[in-house]
DNA sequence: TGTACATCAGTGAACGCGCGTTCACTGATGTAC
DNA sequence: TGTACATCAGTGAACGCGCGTTCACTGATGTAC
């Protein structure tokens, strides 16, 4: 028998807290961080305002728990772009494609989501958070870990010595994020995309090069 | 014959703008961007709210005024690290000296005034901005315009190849900036502020090597 | 040098706004008997 | 299988808050004569 679930608008949401954060989300994808009002959220769950404080304890949780689904996204972004790659027969290849592809997507999804992109960063984290599943992608890794394993792969294939290897995320992640903020913040907003495009390699070029 | 200057606190300020900026500063130095409040800019100055409305069209160009404040002390930074620095005879030595203080001041400035480098990096910017003064330091060069210049005299001395120029303040711009971003916001917050310095080092070096 | 006047940088009171948060409550659901 | 009850995720009204912004005003200053 229909339960009446579809009428039945109040009462026993069922997956309340997952609808806020997805509701934050949206909030966020248009308007950024700031965007994220818990008031907004509950009206757009169809929810009284008070609710959100049964799986919130206030409005900075929520702002946290959307900037994580935020960074689950761009992990979800990197491994898009890990995925399209086609299969070299060399290993060493192999693994070089995709450490890029870790920063070739990262810089794909900050293009394309610029405000998601900035509530994902919008909240200062340690190193606590790299390992956070609830910022992680459909891999169970987060951005941070995906390019760890990347650099990982390129020591065992021998594409990148051992000794090289310590703190190689820093300066990766540097580099790539840097260029992002300066692609969707900076002077290069109002550049041409295809010399963003031009840059992106050039970034990955020189990391690859420095390490 | 004494003009009341001191007695008379309302009327004629003489130079309200920049007492604003001046507090909208302070308070971007203790909470962000987010903490330049309008009204509490106005109560510092001992002025009422509706006063800033002669100087300022809105609250966000009293942020912008700040902002650009903000980057003129980056620039500051990046001078004071170039005049630390001691004079090297061979000209193309120096040139890499000056190259690598850009980056060394940048990131000196970021961990020193995390709050007031997010301010000045908080408004989406392009590139007419690099050439404004009143983002400029001392020497009437934007923090932009101080890499570019240092990028110029590597070439100039021949430190670097004239065909690798083209582009290069935002290969290198991209590294140091993520690593500041790194640095206050990131995982590496939480780290101890030596293997923070280690890195910035490594990471000049790659820029330097990857130009 | 003295006076009349235009200017315009200030005042201060008031406004609506939407926000985050609290509170006593209600009623659908699951469980014990 | 049916009934009594505890649970707790929801309601909706209310709160204070500080904000940005507007408005008619005032009075110190500089200038013309």
């Amino acid at each position: 028998m229909a339960k009446r679930l579809s009428t039945r608008k109040t009462y026993r949401h069922g997956d309340l807290r997952h609808a806020l954060v997805k509701a934050g989300t949206d909030l966020a994808r248009k308007g950024g961080p700031g965007a994220v009002v818990l008031r907004e959220a509950t009206r757009r769950t169809g929810v009284s305002a008070a609710a959100a404080y049964r799986h919130f304890t206030d409005h900075h949780a929520l702002l946290e728990a959307v900037s994580a689904a935020a960074q689950s996204a761009v992990a979800n972004a990197i491994e898009a772009e890990q995925a399209r790659l086609a299969p070299a027969a060399d290993p060493r290849e192999t693994a070089r494609a995709r450490f890029r592809a870790v920063g070739a997507g990262y810089i794909r999804f900050a293009r394309k989501e610029p405000n998601l992109f900035r509530t994902a960063f919008s909240q200062s984290q340690d190193l606590r958070g790299v390992d956070d599943p609830t910022r992680a992608g459909a891999s169970g890794k987060t951005p941070f870990r995906l390019l760890s394993a990347a650099l990982d792969d390129l020591v065992a294939t021998g594409a990148l010595p051992p000794e090289r290897r310590a703190g190689a995320e820093f300066l990766a992640w540097s580099a790539v994020h840097g260029l992002a903020v300066l692609a969707i913040d900076g002077p290069l907003r109002s550049l041409d995309a295809s010399l963003t495009d031009a840059l992106t390699e050039r970034v990955i070029d020189m990391v690859q090069h420095g390490l």
